[in-house]
DNA sequence: GTATCTGCAAATTTTTTGCCAGTAG
DNA sequence: CTACTGGCAAAAAATTTGCAGATAC
């Protein structure tokens, strides 16, 4: 049999090669742990579960090995901006696009179609949607770096 | 003429008693600069700015104000969560409803449709989009409040 | 007049960084 | 071996809070 028994470890270790990263089994931890849930932790979460199985990894370690895996496509940020909140005086539906470069974000025209919003609003089972937040990313005009295709999807 | 000079003065004025709030020259000053500017500015932009108008303002009273602001619906703060980013390790289209009360997040199946995206691509003028996010917001079945209505949009 | 708001400074919370020792390749 | 990593602790950044004096109504 030449099927690997942790495919999912695998998996880790090409992507990190990939990006000329190291695999270490604090990352190992980190992604496995992010695999198997669907909570959504936060950095201190993640720390506090991963410490169960990894008792000497540190808060610090976790904070990098999240970026290394965001960095490496195999994990999503879920968070606008960098850090700070930022604030927005207009009320009416819009929209935003976020430049991955430089942070910036520009309004976008319009809103989604009624009949697609009611779509998702029919998926989120046991939700009641009271409304919906929309950003694009990409590179604004300024920061499109030299010719760099543009994948499916953040 | 009963025509007001200032009528964005006005309707925050309006807003503002509709919540119990007192009209402050501090949160004009925040609420006249967010309605002039589309840079999505951070706390701490506000602040800077404001403060040339309003020497004295500080940048907890800015804080507050935006706080104030957002609980009026005179404004939006642009961030995910509360304060924490989280992670998730679903890499493949799908998006999330957060609960605003308990602020947990849960995943959606499936994506939008192809035409939708495409249309929102054409909107984003300038900008080479890579990816996009959405996230519904509202209340999970554990934090329904008892019989409230289900706005537009947040 | 009085409840609310501001400003200040200190506290919290979240995230990043520097540095030395440890480890993957 | 040697460069990349992890752990620790300290720093930086973002946000919140307590309180006394100022202010809206």
């Amino acid at each position: 049999m030449t099927m690997n028994p942790a495919p999912r470890e695998g998996r880790l270790r090409q992507a990190l090669e990939a990006n000329g990263q190291r695999f270490t089994e604090q990352r190992a931890a980190v992604f496995r742990y992010l695999s198997h849930t669907d909570v959504h932790p936060t950095a201190d979460d993640v720390f506090l579960a991963v410490r169960l199985a990894l008792p000497g990894i540190s808060l610090a370690t976790v904070y990098k090995s999240l970026e290394t895996l965001v960095g490496c496509g195999l994990a999503v940020k879920l968070s606008y901006a960098d850090a700070a909140a930022r604030y927005d005086g207009r009320t009416d539906p819009h929209h935003h696009a976020r430049c991955i470069a430089c942070s910036r974000v520009v309004d976008l025209p319009g809103d989604l179609s009624r009949g697609e919003v009611d779509a998702l609003r029919d998926r989120a089972t046991g939700f009641t949607v009271t409304g919906y937040r929309l950003e694009l990313s990409g590179y604004c005009r300024d920061c499109l770096p030299a010719g760099s295709p543009a994948p499916a999807r953040a």
